[in-house]
DNA sequence: TATGAATGAGAATTCATTCAT
DNA sequence: AATGAATGAATTCTCATTCAT
């Protein structure tokens, strides 16, 4: 890598809908002033936002500290002033990205599915979620590289993923209960594989278009990938005749 | 991370039997000549090998060529001689670990077998040898988060995978007549999915361990998983009665 | 102190004839060839003597390593190459410094003295060599700031001390064996006395000459210290008649 | 000096170096009002207390402004209110701790004694001053490294050093007087070896207990090295018969 | 072919100080 | 009188790379 070649790479953008970051102010509404020049909280939000781009772009000793100051509304000295570090504002990004699942997968309501449809909503969820949130995906890859080093500090992880664990376990449980499901699977197995085929396409795409010419994120392939998984998955829990 | 902590993570050595980088000098009988002073060949082999350790092991911002001197027989004035710049040597050592796996595919000779049986035994050996090339998978990873920049330079890289390929193609084509496959399936959707999971299980296995507290490389989960995905991919493609 | 005031306190450089920083090159005449550019034990010599007046005139937090790469024949980057931080660079200062004074004291040869000679010959020497070696006693006094933590790890730093007490014990024990000494004198409290009269004069000249308007390094000044001290420690360790 | 840089009121009086800088809010009933929000003479002192001790730690350059904030009871806003600088605090520092010790030196009524218990009153209280008066030897150690720069501007300085020569002089001039001293004894010399020993030994204590093994703040050291000092500075003076 | 010394351009971090409320 | 947020200018340290031998 060159030297001064500070660009974001231009697939890493992604999709970071939930936190618009240029047009905070005028959403500065509360107690009816004006816009304010003192808001620590968007002045962290905005910082944070900026670092889950970079990081995710370029990996924790790819990402520079400079560039993410520079792309912010503030000084690199208020990073510091908040975050302490490079790796305490690593460690904030990941903090942040994983609590931004949770709240999506409260709202599934898996239990009050029958387990076969409960089962697709699920993979559709996993799915969908890595598909958009490449973010995530790319952190969590960094994060790999790093040996988990920094995830593990993070409270919020280790909770989320039970809840995800216990969705499944009650299906499987209803499942077999009603004859629909095999019995012999593990849960952490099958979340395994689950998010391995919803990850993997998204996270090695680059790898995969340049061996086979195709985009695993073009909407077709999307579509397709997402039929065959669900496909898989329940193939492999129904209990054969 | 405190300074001067270059070490490698512990967990990075991995499985790399196939290259003893330290005790070379003594298997310098070949070719019949006698221990020479300078051997050339031997010389960038060794910075190869090491090399593909610590870019696994950092990835490629995160790989100091200070570090990878240093353990190396020779100096750094010679990594440079021999692959000109850090960028160079990590495109040597992204062909040489794509150009290792060759061998080993040749002598499937899948060709031969029963559908079926065919397709089984693809499966286990990308398990097998996702399993086993940590090094591999680690490097597959870091090129994504470089946006695969560096790999669609490397000439074996686009052959390798379009073999695989073919070989899928021959096997779904050879199920579809007998009958005991589905004649729905694409080839290159189906690669990407035994990819995945093989993939998965290796490259994210820290956050893995961290989030359910498995370690997924142990033997007992190692021949658990095994068969889940060669069951999981011999009913999808199985044609259903 | 503003910004950019790096200068060094003009009463600083004091005397510190022993290492001729500039004229180094003509030294250089060993192997007959003449001057060379690679000459790595020169360059840490010089980095030291340059790094030896910056701590010694500033503190370690108020050295600047930037001042002292500046007034050095190399870079900044050579001071790390062979010192690594600025607080190994200091250790090393604190290492050189206590080193030139052993050969000094290997001199003296005052077991070969009569006790009372011996003893007006210590005191001399310490109250000469405190008075010449003003970077050595301001490093002390900046080591007492510090709590000694890094003295500790200068492994020269105990043996020398031990070397005085030995010196002292055998003048006393001869001393009182001819009757000319006090029996009841402890030669680390003796030291100690010793050592305050020759080195607070040095280190707290400055408060000193604020306070009474006289410069206790003036020579006339200087030569009645010696001779008092020396008379003090003389009247003290004599037995009285 | 910077702008802004408030004068300290002169009257920031009382020996009261331990002060307890925590619940000072309670212990405002002075004056007979009630608690009182805002109370500036209080902030001050507590500024002052917590300043003294970070400075006399660390340094000037080696204290950090941030730090005697924190353990402030109020704002480095505040800091700077009063004391316009960290320099303008530093000052006020070296003020306050040498005003401090008039108050003690005023009880001694030297004059009233003996020339012989005079001298011995005199050595034994500056003995004990230093001995308790850490803070102060740091400070005055402090000063030397900067060149004594500040202590200059500070008022009471000169005056309080006068006072002691005074006293020595007046002993001496008693003693010679009366047969029992020597009449060749320079007042400002013989100060100065007074607190030479007196000083060194708490100054230099970190450097002296590594060198020896021995703390010099042990209580039995202590009282030997009181009496020592005594002994040794009586027999200087003392006329011989 | 091989090597230890040297380097300039960054990169992370810290510090005293000021602003807006 | 008091405060939390903000800042620019240093300051220490690192990194890939090249030079002289």
């Amino acid at each position: 890598m060159k030297k001064g070649s500070k660009a974001t790479e231009p697939d890493s953008n992604g999709i970071v809908q939930e936190t618009p970051t240029n047009d905070v102010r005028r959403s500065d509404v509360r107690r009816g002033d004006a816009r304010r020049k003192y808001d620590p909280e968007q002045t962290k939000r905005n910082i944070l936002d900026v670092a889950t781009q970079e990081f995710s772009a370029m990996g924790l000793t790819g990402a520079r500290v400079d560039a993410i100051a520079e792309r912010t509304n503030t000084t690199k000295r208020m990073l510091y002033y908040y975050f302490g570090s490079k790796e305490g504002l690593y460690q904030a990004v990941l903090e942040k990205v994983y609590g931004d699942i949770r709240a999506l997968e409260q709202d599934l309501h898996i239990s009050e599915l029958d387990p076969v449809e409960g089962m697709r909503a699920l993979v559709e969820f996993t799915f969908d979620y890595h598909d958009r949130q490449r973010d995530f995906v790319r952190l969590v890859t960094i994060e790999n590289i790093n040996g988990a080093k920094y995830v593990e500090q993070v409270k919020t992880f280790k909770g989320r993923n039970v809840t995800v664990i216990h969705t499944i376990e009650d299906l499987l449980a209803r499942g077999i209960a009603s004859g629909q499901f095999r019995s012999d699977i593990d849960p952490i197995d099958l979340h395994l594989m689950i998010s391995s085929m919803c990850f993997h396409r998204v996270g090695n795409r680059h790898t995969f278009g340049t061996a086979f010419g195709r985009d695993p994120s073009h909407p077709r392939l999307r579509a397709r990938h997402r039929a065959m998984i669900v496909d898989m998955i329940l193939r492999y829990v129904k209990k054969e005749d």
